[in-house]
DNA sequence: ATTTGGTTAGTTAACGTTCGCAAACATACT
DNA sequence: AGTATGTTTGCGAACGTTAACTAACCAAAT
């Protein structure tokens, strides 16, 4: 099923929403007056606020595929530098889509979204240790890595400089920040 | 100012609360449901749901507090590696404590609030820092290593490996998980 | 003529909070 | 010891607000 343009409006206006406020503030009322309408005519274009979260969600997972899409076809060490670096540059464009990253808490209400949500995570986390084990194969990384850890390293340590980020934007550009974080942790890493 | 017993039994559930269902879900009656009396009465010991939410903020710092006093006097490899050993211990007896890890968005509404259990959070990562500092004097840690971006890792693959506990305890326990998150990483930053 | 997308004016339920009153309890006086 | 008194801690009922959502109606487009 595709989405009509006011129902992509809305699902932009609640990205920033919750970006700005979290999902707690976030309310029809809210919504309505991002979008320029009344509450009611939200319910033209979604049958409830919970629906209107799973368009969201959607559009999450639909950004992380277009994200691993985009960096694969080369070597797996640059790939996965590009992984960070793609999503910092994506972020600082459309900072709203950071909520991307910390959506344990955004659905801990609603069952269905959240196990959506957490097995994209599984699976991303998945990936990166194959293109660990990838670079370990083509000699790129050291072959003692212990692949669980250092995605744990990888993932957590991003999720923490984005965040950090956000809370304050004036500390300098979140694609620099991402470049001295890979610049400081690929010595480990590498072999 | 020292809250007496019932303070600390409401602030106690409201941990838990918090821990199992969200802060989102987080409501009075509920909190008087934990209890065992009823909701006004919730208001003879606290002044606003506000102010309940400060006591469990303050908790929270000293626990932090508490951990540190307790693995100081040891090296600062050793330190460090205490430092997430004894809240994987923390966090296992009592779970509803790993709310410590994630306060960004708890308190998103509350500027106050946000601030004070940000500025901890900036203050751990800083002592972090000084401890890998610390361990590079000492010999222990690699003196090319890029600090900031290794407290980065630590902290947030550390946070990382918490959430995904708490989200499949049947998994194992915390504690050996963080024992082999540690043997993962110490490999890469020890020299 | 019917679908589409909008409106105003509700309903219902849940929220944080307050009020007035009654036990329970400690303290003080006889 | 027994009674008076004030404070603490509880309760049921209710208040004001706001949430998600619905009903009924209307205008333009297909």
């Amino acid at each position: 099923m595709q989405s009509s343009e006011r129902q992509k409006e809305i699902v932009a206006a609640v990205f920033n929403l919750i970006s700005d406020q979290g999902i707690q503030e976030l309310t029809i009322k809210k919504i309505a007056q991002a979008v320029g309408v009344s509450e009611p005519a939200i319910y033209r274009h979604f049958e409830s606020k919970s629906d209107i979260l799973a368009a969201v969600v959607d559009e999450m997972i639909a950004h992380r595929n277009t994200t691993f899409a985009r960096i694969s076809g080369n070597s797996a060490a640059t790939t996965l530098a590009s992984f960070f670096t793609v999503q910092s540059i994506l972020f600082e464009d459309l900072p709203a889509l950071t909520i991307m990253l910390f959506p344990e808490d955004l659905f801990r209400n609603d069952t269905v979204l959240l196990t959506r949500i957490m097995d994209t995570m599984k699976d991303t986390l998945g990936r990166i240790r194959e293109l660990l084990q990838a670079g370990i194969d083509e000699g790129s990384f050291r072959p003692d890595l212990d692949r669980d850890a250092v995605a744990l390293m990888l993932v957590g340590g991003f999720r923490l400089l984005v965040s950090s980020w956000r809370l304050d934007p004036a500390s300098g550009r979140l694609k620099e920040k991402t470049r001295r974080f890979i610049d400081g942790v690929w010595p480990l890493i590498s072999r």
